[in-house]
DNA sequence: GCAAAAGTGTTGTCCTTACACCCATGC
DNA sequence: GCATGGGTGTAAGGACAACACTTTTGC
């Protein structure tokens, strides 16, 4: 056994190693507009460009802690729900030399999480002016983009960007800036209506300067036990 | 500009490093099942065990370049598209030491491809007899497993386990066996049929016992005209 | 009473499902 | 002629798209 155990170790002591990086692409949605989460780069080299949320990771922390940390370190933020995308290994990536990320994205409320670290100017920016970015970011930031737009179809995702009571208008605004498109009011009602996880609280919109909307609450149970599997043949 | 660049590398040279393989899933269809390419383990701690083919990345290597190079080293099999699926990072994975492998996988026609290096016992394995497999590698071919599904209901990744031309019954075949389900067989023709890109040769099946079926092509071209984007939220 | 958005119902179309019979071939 | 799977049509139900009018509230 401990034989065996040398074995392996020697056979990894062989393995050549290389820097490893998460960044983390944080999308937000405010004022009805999908935002991402973005810092100035550290390089002199990228002076002034926009970079995603990023480190190297520890010696014995696997890639969801680090991203996990990482986030915590550059905003001061917790508890945020993180999923890897893909891993950029392009050997020019980073002009330092060598250096392999996994991206992590998510989206959550910008109400509910409060920027408690604002080190290298670390601020929301609309996702559609981001045109340049540091290193192969803004690649990165496009793959994340497509993801979340897929994502969202298929999953829950948009009740992280709602409070808790929100209205279907709230509602369909995350779909219309997210997809970049104009649903139509009925049926997207309908189409959540049918679907049976929404829970109508019976509060109303407050201040605002037209007839309120009933408020609803996301039935997280409820979704659990609709989810379908088998969804059928479709490209 | 060289003063840029020389923090880069410092920067990157302060990072910790961190040994990355990349491990293949391939998947591929004979005689109506679902099988999986995979070798005896390298390790004598995992003696007898089945291994995915896997193996360090180089240092100057993306991790496609390498997925491929793994491939063809393991098996001399070239030219076989890969998809990356996920990374594995858990810091006990590999009882040699901390070890990240990113997973690709693909899908292929066995009759396609020779086998031209058999080390480790390299062979075609059913998918659903394995149960148990060296480090991680299960879970990994599991989630590999429900990305298949998923990708094949979504993706034309079912015609590359076919020969060029094939009958509708083999198409269906191949949808059985992934999906691990029974269909109808006239609603999956007829859904085929409506798709509009698989063209009908006016050939028929030949060596069989019963009215030889219609084979078919798929069209490439057509499909990529009619593929859309926008599927609509469902969940 | 006016502006602004909430709330709602119907119809047509298309897609999906379920289901059963005849046909062509090899033996 | 029989066994085997190929090939097809139809009817019902459900989902989706398109569309317009009434209601409630704040001002």
């Amino acid at each position: 056994m401990k034989e065996n155990n040398k074995d392996a170790k020697q056979l990894v002591a062989s393995y050549p190693t290389v820097p490893l990086t998460v960044d983390c692409v944080i999308f937000g949605f405010d004022d009805n507009t999908l935002k991402v989460l973005l810092i100035k780069s550290d390089l002199d080299q990228f002076h002034g460009k926009l970079s995603l949320l990023g480190d190297n990771i520890l010696s014995n922390e696997d890639l969801d802690t680090a991203a996990n940390r990482v986030l915590l370190m550059r905003t001061g933020m917790k508890d945020v729900y993180l999923e890897q995308v893909q891993t950029f290994s392009k050997p020019d990536r980073h002009p330092g030399g060598r250096v392999v990320t996994t991206v992590y994205a998510s989206l959550l409320n910008i109400k509910h999480h409060s920027l408690d670290i604002l080190d290298n100017e670390l601020k929301w920016h609309k996702v559609t002016d981001i045109h340049t970015m540091a290193f192969d970011h803004k690649e990165i930031l496009d793959t994340c983009y497509l993801w979340l737009q897929k994502r969202i179809q298929e999953h829950p995702l948009a009740f992280n960007l709602l409070p808790e009571k929100f209205s279907l208008r709230a509602l369909q605004n995350v779909y219309e800036a997210i997809l970049d498109t104009k649903l139509d009011r009925r049926n997207f009602r309908k189409k959540f209506a049918s679907m049976g996880f929404l829970k109508d609280t019976n509060e109303f919109e407050s201040q605002v300067t037209h007839r309120p909307g009933k408020l609803f609450l996301f039935d997280f149970a409820e979704y659990e036990k609709r989810k379908k599997n088998f969804t059928g043949i479709d490209f």
